[in-house]
DNA sequence: GTTCCGCATGAATCGATAG
DNA sequence: ACTATCGATTCATGCGGAA
């Protein structure tokens, strides 16, 4: 087994990009920083501005991903003045655009949500990840998550936990014995687009935005052993720890020192990281092969007044 | 208990919506058709034409709501040329511009899809509801969808007298008293934004859109008894039947005889077809009333080459 | 060793108060 | 009038110590 390498680098993504080569990476996998948030490091972007200040980056990452590659974005809207913002969806069409393909949206949802309440509102317990590609044939290695079916019957069970049970009464009651009866004999089961999968609130120094499991599912989904994983919001280095335990290449940039850090200590493989050796080049890609809007779309956006 | 009205209405929505009173109702769920679906009846929207046809109803439901009322959409995008298409992202967005507030966004997890398999992607197993008011303060009963509470706050019930007041004392004056009182008697916990419903098999001949569960959730989240509920896209009646079963008045159009017929059959209470009985309008709208999008967005899309 | 139980900890949001 | 800060609200999870 070759030994990969993790490449963390410190500093502002809208330049560091810069120094990674074209179609390079195989999968970006990243959680930028949401709306309002980090307001000292990435300026704390204001909702109405997340699209502009967004563009540059993704731009850049349109130019590292290889042609097959994948780039898969975990975001959510925040709410502002009562209502759903816009910018995650305005995001969307800007993307396209830039030539990538929206190809799918998973659903993240965090069975432990923020507690509270409010008169208008229920807590928010999902986030979108956004598949993005720049080829319609990409690669997906879809039997590396599939769940086994003993346990894929037992989590549904026992990984929708006791309380969902609790709260369904559809599931005890009819139907849910009969089907599992339909997949005896069968060894594995393809999950959806809907992931359940519960924060992780550690007793660590950092918490972690997102839980392990995570970047793991779709690392697995859209790479494999020695491919690259790039992740232009490292913070305190979630995917690229997950990468590395997974044998993959890892290029993680953080802008915050501190976060930058704590990745340090706790990833094992750290090559030089500056100026990072760059992974070589495949294929590059040839601007014909990026499938750009190629169908002016009837519907037209009213302008703004 | 006063006697409910289900008012079914054959007929195409785009006309019979003009018959309605303004501000008249104070819920509408639905689930209109999917682009490319029903091509027999609504002309099978191209999914490119989709947001243009969607538009001029949307402007009657507008119109129809009452100002503290909710408008529910069942949507979810379709694949096209390998990717998902924007026509219901770009919806929410000329909503906005229509005078709509996009209050929030829900998920319905269909639990019980069946494993299956594309080359490029999984199962899809979750569709949005998009919440959209006139106003941002709306009618919103949240003890009515109340769910079981997990099982750790049974145990904390239990104890709470005890040994929670020792814990802390510092509480004990302001905060901690009031808090124990809310938390006394509970064995129900506020949902979230992510609903988790099995589909319905059933052995009925008409196979419903979506489970009764989905209706009978937001109408009992967003109305109360005798207030009135509007499905425009009726199919074989789901909404209605629902809304009569919760003891809530109820207007359905539908343009397919066949389905428009299913709904008659099955639906007890059924007052004269047409012309209907319009409920009367209850507190006029003022166009001032209306909040339209006051801020100007500092981002602006760019305009399709 | 199991199981049970106490406990800290959140990509949150609203409304009020302050500058 | 508009923006920044702050307190109150609430609940699933995993850890660690106790039984």
């Amino acid at each position: 087994m070759e030994k990969v390498i993790s490449k963390l680098i410190l500093g502002d993504c809208r330049e560091q990009l810069k120094n990674l080569a074209d179609n390079s990476v195989d999968l970006i996998f990243t959680s930028p920083p949401y709306a309002d948030s980090r307001s000292n490091t990435y300026g704390g972007v204001k909702p109405d501005d997340y699209v502009n200040w967004f563009l540059p980056i993704s731009v850049e990452l349109l130019r590292v991903l290889k042609p097959d590659g994948t780039f898969v974005l975990n975001i959510k809207e925040k709410v502002v003045d009562g209502e759903r913002h816009t910018y995650v969806i305005e995001l969307i069409l800007e993307l396209r655009r830039q030539g990538w393909l929206w190809t799918e949206e998973f659903i993240w949802h965090k069975k432990n949500s923020y507690p509270g309440k409010w008169p208008n509102r229920f807590r928010d317990s999902w986030e979108r990840l956004l598949q993005f590609n720049k080829l319609r044939s990409f690669n997906m290695y879809q039997q590396e998550v599939m769940v086994p079916m003993g346990d894929w019957a037992e989590r549904r069970l026992k990984n929708l936990s006791e309380t969902d049970k609790v709260r369904d009464p559809s599931r005890v009651g009819s139907g849910f014995g009969k089907r599992i009866a339909n997949w005896i004999g069968r060894d594995k089961a393809y999950p959806s687009n809907v992931l359940h999968l519960a924060t992780e609130t550690k007793n660590r120094s950092h918490s972690a935005v997102f839980p392990e499991a995570l970047p793991e599912w779709f690392i697995k989904l859209f790479t494999k052993e020695n491919d690259w994983v790039l992740d232009p919001f490292m913070g305190s280095g979630t995917t690229l720890r997950v990468a590395q335990r997974l044998n993959r290449n890892g290029i993680g940039i953080e802008i915050l020192p501190e976060y930058y850090q704590i990745a340090r200590e706790d990833i094992m493989v750290i090559e030089e990281p500056l100026p990072p050796q760059l992974p070589q080049s495949v294929e590059p890609v040839q601007p014909a092969q990026l499938v750009l809007l190629e169908k002016k779309k009837k519907y037209e956006p009213t302008k703004p007044e």
